[in-house]
RNA sequence: GGCCCGGUAGUACAGUUGGUUAGUACGCCAGCCUGUCACGCUGGAGGUCAGGGGUUCGAGCCCCCUCCGGGUCGCCA
């Protein structure tokens, strides 16, 4: 049934002709988009990833042969058509199409390849539901919105690529099969054949080799890099993703972030036409946190979170004073004018929400009218509603939402609750990009199921200076060169400025917990490179994936991944992941111990 | 692992209080049609109501379990 291309060469892309190509000889190759048979007449929209143009089937100009054999085409054909241009004139002119004023009469045509119905409309407006969607993952892509994506992602890429080596940064690449590294997320795994019982790790990143790479003298990096963590998905998550990786020599943190705030300023410039005024906004971690209550704050709206601790704490509301002693906090977010945007329904609704984040409850006062109405009103004396209305700035017409609890609690929460409120009272405005860098985070992060610190970054991550003696005595408070790039409450990036020297890199890993022989087990390569003259260095990594994401307007990283996997980490299309046979099992030095009919 | 939402022709949905033969639109198939462009007209085919179990005279609908998808918490150095 498929015809050959027997020497037949395509003049261009569909919409690439204007009306300057009329009475033009032209062939093109498409698939078929829609076909409307007319009887003696058959128009088919030809389709290619750059759009459509009308072609038209005239039993009066084609042979019966070559009519009949067209009417037979159906969705999704590939033709192949030699005919010439035409304008269209009056009102056969198709004012919605960018070649409307176009059409190809045909004169021979060749049908490439038939195509069995698909099983979805291949169209923006088709609304198959995702699984369907990714199971026929290569007619999904023949859709114009998502060829848009993979094509804005290409351009972010290469505009990566252009800049970083403008700036002198080297492309390199590093291990796919590399060593664990079992202090960050799950690693994926590879079995050696060769090493019975011993396996590879698939990269969480390049981190090491890059640090290698500085010690090797190849003073700038970059990579676009793919990455594996075998954690839980997300909206914006997936196991197997893309990094733009980039790291320097001889440089502290300003120098890495001011290379980086110009490629973020050109990205944003040639994708979008939108202008970055540099330098970028700094916020200290605890600022953010104290602030927003998050350390990826979205700094398009307001709605703050208020610490009232201070002037609850001797309350008789055991919640707010019993929050305060026990070391946690009080805090508030004044939502000015939203009295009257919340029913007791959604009101209680927003203190089931933020149990997601384990707040216990949600407080809340509800200034109408006629007087603040509010569950625990009959808690607090007037002179702490005073002093909190002078805190908060609460007026009439306001609602407050208080949390009291852990610190840690009252962030997550009132973090959420922000991003909840902002969304509800339509604060959020569009076609705005907030990027700002978040530093100063702390080194090490409490772990309870491990018991000890870990690191919050990672641990070749330096401490800044000022609290470098603090190591030993008050982990705790040590403060890292630690920064992330966040764009609209998304952090798209991160990095820091790396330990060089050999001690504080064995002084971190016994901050760790790591005896010198773990250390040495686990990065005794490194350890054992540092011997020989690492520079002072320092990078960071991008998620290509979320800036493509967020670039392109799609709440899902799914619409910018040619073949991404779902919840469950598995390909609806592949079936990976998939049992093997059992002669791959044994040359592996496997046992099988689970399997399924 | 927890919580929330969802699963009905190829697709998107409707399906009343549990009650006769499960509907609508698009798509598909056939016929007619020379200017369509969301083509039109006529006719037709198409269902494991996710799967299993239960309650009931009777289940798409109620209950339980399982599977699958989405969101999220944990997790993600």
């Amino acid at each position: 049934m498929s015809e050959l291309l027997s020497g037949w060469k395509r003049t261009g892309y569909c919409t690439e002709f204007t009306a300057a190509d009329a009475g033009r000889e032209v062939t093109l190759m498409g698939w078929t988009n829609v076909r409307r048979d007319l009887g003696a007449l058959v128009f088919v929209q030809l389709r290619d990833r750059t759009g459509v143009m009308q072609v038209v089937f005239n039993s009066e100009t084609l042979s019966k042969e070559d009519f009949d054999r067209a009417c037979t085409i159906r969705s999704e054909y590939v033709l192949a058509v030699r005919g010439k241009v035409t304008l269209r004139t009056g009102n056969m002119v198709n004012s919605n199409m960018k070649t409307g004023d176009l059409e190809v009469l045909v004169e021979e045509f060749k049908i490439l390849s038939t195509s069995e119905t698909p099983p979805f409309d291949i169209s923006d407006e088709c609304k198959a539901n995702e699984l369907l969607r990714l199971k026929y993952r290569y007619l999904d892509l023949r859709r114009p919105a998502m060829q848009k994506h993979l094509i804005m992602r290409h351009k972010i890429a290469f505009i990566a690529r252009e800049f970083f080596d403008k700036q002198g940064f080297l492309e390199i690449e590093t291990p796919i099969l590399t060593k664990s590294t079992p202090e960050g997320a799950r690693d994926y795994l590879v079995p050696s054949r060769v090493h019975p019982g011993k396996f590879f790790a698939l990269p969480q990143s390049p981190q090491l080799f890059k640090q290698l790479l500085m010690l090797s003298g190849y003073d700038r990096y970059f990579q676009i890099a793919r990455c594996f963590r075998d954690e839980d998905l997300r909206a914006d998550r997936q196991p197997d993703f893309t990094q733009i990786d980039l790291e320097m020599s001889f440089v502290e943190e300003e120098d890495v972030q001011a290379v980086n705030e110009e490629f973020l300023k050109k990205l944003f410039k040639e994708t979008l036409d939108v202008d970055i005024q540099l330098p970028l906004p700094r916020l200290k971690y605890e600022e953010a946190m104290d602030r927003f209550g998050s350390d990826k704050p979205d700094t398009r709206f307001g709605l703050e979170l208020c610490d009232i601790s201070e002037v609850v704490k001797h309350s008789e509301f055991s919640v707010f004073r019993g929050a305060i002693e026990n070391g946690g906090s009080v805090r508030a977010i004044n939502a000015k004018g939203a009295s009257g945007s919340f029913s007791r329904k959604e009101i209680d609704a927003l203190g089931e929400y933020v149990k997601t984040y384990r707040a216990k409850g949600l407080a809340w006062m509800n200034y109408k009218e006629d007087g603040i109405a509010s569950p625990i009103l009959k808690f607090l004396k007037e002179e702490e509603v005073t002093a909190i209305k002078e805190l908060t700035g609460f007026e009439p017409g306001d609602i407050l939402f208080i949390i009291a609890d852990a610190n840690k609690t009252v962030y997550a929460s009132l973090g959420a609750l922000r991003l909840k409120l902002a969304d509800k009272l339509n604060l959020i405005p569009e076609n705005q990009f907030n990027l700002l860098w978040v530093r100063e985070f702390p080194q090490f992060e409490w772990s309870e199921e491990e018991g000890r610190f870990m690191a919050m970054h990672h641990p070749f991550t330096s401490p800044m200076d000022e609290d470098m003696d603090k190591l030993e005595s008050d982990p705790g408070s040590v403060r890292a060169k630690a920064y992330d790039i966040v764009l609209n409450g998304v952090e798209i990036g991160g990095g820091s400025i790396r330990i060089h020297s050999q001690e504080l890199q064995q002084q971190m890993f016994r901050a760790l917990g790591f005896t010198d022989e773990q250390a040495q087990y686990r990065f005794g390569f490194l350890m054992d490179a540092f011997k020989y003259g690492p520079p002072p260095h320092g990078g960071m990594a991008y998620g290509l994936d979320r800036l493509a994401m967020l670039i392109s307007g799609t709440s899902s990283i799914r619409d910018v991944i040619a073949f991404p996997k779902v919840q469950n980490a598995s390909c609806p299309m592949t079936g990976a992941p998939d049992f093997v046979d059992d002669k791959q099992l044994d040359e592996l030095h496997i046992a099988c111990t689970e399997k399924e009919e």
